[in-house]
DNA sequence: CGACAATTTGATCTGTCTCAACTATGGTGG
DNA sequence: CCACCATAGTTGAGACAGATCAAATTGTCG
């Protein structure tokens, strides 16, 4: 299964796709001790409340933060996919207040805090660059605020789909149209405050007016100009910086 | 009217209720120039997409920060009081995807980017303290996520009513039980994805059940742990800081 | 006092949920 | 290779939370 680059070449993508590096920023970061773990289809990475002592970097399948709210209901606050590292946060905060966990299969590798403390404390622009991902972060939850607050279904399954093909393809996990998000109906209801049926019939509409096509979990997008402009997509709050020359061949 | 603190005050009392400083963190804060400005009812602070070149700090009154959505709705993203700086972002993003403004008037100062950058580049601590607040805001805006995505109109107004208090609270800008919040019904909505109307609603739902007692904008919870339970509330998002010796006192 | 904004009330409409059944689909063991 | 099972997707019917529209009432402030 590991058919992917290592664990640093996939952070350092990750980063490089929010901020510049330069060489030796990438040398000192491929300098961290990474211990791989391969985690089984919905298993916790941690839970909330739990303290933790390394950051994870998802090296392939789809992992998702969530928050369980009175009565047992699910809110998913974001999705992650390979470069990702989803769990920064616990190096500067203590009580971790929602769940980390892993929607398909995946290999996760763990860094050692100290290990991330110690490259902060060498390299100042490191420090920013990983600033700036906690604010880019930020962006990404505001837009998640307005879209579950303010757009009705369609607009706001299809914005959800546009935001993980932005995201994929800056991470070179999208070929031409095509993509995998290897998520249920469910999990997209959950992350989008919408239930699992109505997603169904969303996902339905979209296929029909040829937004969106589908193959199980493959999706592909025929016409991006129009499901861009039904779901009110602009890619300015994700903060890409241009694609570097533009080579992801692994 | 500017009966308050000192931006340089307000800003570090702000900070403090998230981080730990030390005299000479305090000491940097202080030396950076500030300028004030009085803001008037209804304005923009700064627009989505427009460039800046300082961050600002809220004296007093009320500021939020708000995406407008395809059709003109408008979602307010945050609430911002006295203390808060809501635009660290410009600092390290060139493009702001949202917008910022004034919901009462109010006092602002802007620190100029350079000033910020100088005492960044000189103390990592207060470095480390604002990526701190990042992730903290990033943790709020998750809450909010959860909240409006996952809770129906009561549970979702106490909440943040809940967290409104809290984090006036930390900043001593409530007195027992009592603090004015002064945001219409129709911005509540805004914030919390509900219309004007539901949200008149809903408050007169929680004043006939004594959960929030109202005079104006001015509110008062007779029942703390009746509201908090109602609204599922729990404060371990906020990472505030366990009071320090507890005087706040001007 | 007048004017304007905010709150409140009523009536109606609609998006989305819930519940429940049914149908694909993919993986597993015989 | 197929039968079986579990999981996800799909469909239908009914209920309800919350939106919308419009009017009336209550501040609030010059």
């Amino acid at each position: 299964m590991p058919q992917h680059p290592d664990a640093h070449t996939l952070l350092i993508r990750q980063i490089e796709s929010v901020s510049r590096l330069d060489e030796e920023d990438r040398r000192i970061l491929r300098t961290m001790p990474a211990r791989i773990r391969l985690i089984r289809e919905n298993r916790d990475i941690f839970h909330e409340g739990q303290p933790s002592s390394a950051c994870c970097v998802i090296l392939s399948g789809v992992a998702c933060r969530y928050k369980i709210v009175g009565g047992g209901r699910r809110q998913i606050v974001s999705f992650h996919f390979a470069g990702d590292m989803p769990d920064f946060h616990s190096l500067l905060l203590e009580r971790c207040d929602h769940g980390l966990s892993v929607l398909t299969q995946a290999e996760v590798a763990f860094i050692p805090h100290e290990a991330i403390r110690a490259i902060l404390a060498r390299r100042p622009s490191l420090g920013a660059a990983f600033h700036r991902q906690a604010l880019v972060e930020g962006s990404i939850f505001r837009e998640w605020i307005a879209n579950i607050g303010r757009r009705i279904a369609p607009e706001r399954v299809a914005h959800l789909i546009c935001e993980c093909f932005e995201r994929m393809q800056a991470m070179g996990l999208v070929d031409q149209s095509t993509f995998a998000l290897p998520v249920t109906q469910g999990e997209l209801g959950d992350a989008m405050g919408l239930s699992n049926v109505h997603v169904n019939r969303t996902m339905q509409v979209l296929r029909k007016a040829e937004l969106v096509r589908s193959k199980g979990k493959i999706h592909s997008i025929p016409d991006w100009p129009k499901l861009r402009e039904l779901a009110d997509f602009d890619a300015a709050y994700l903060h890409l910086l241009p694609r570097p020359t533009a080579q992801f061949v692994q």
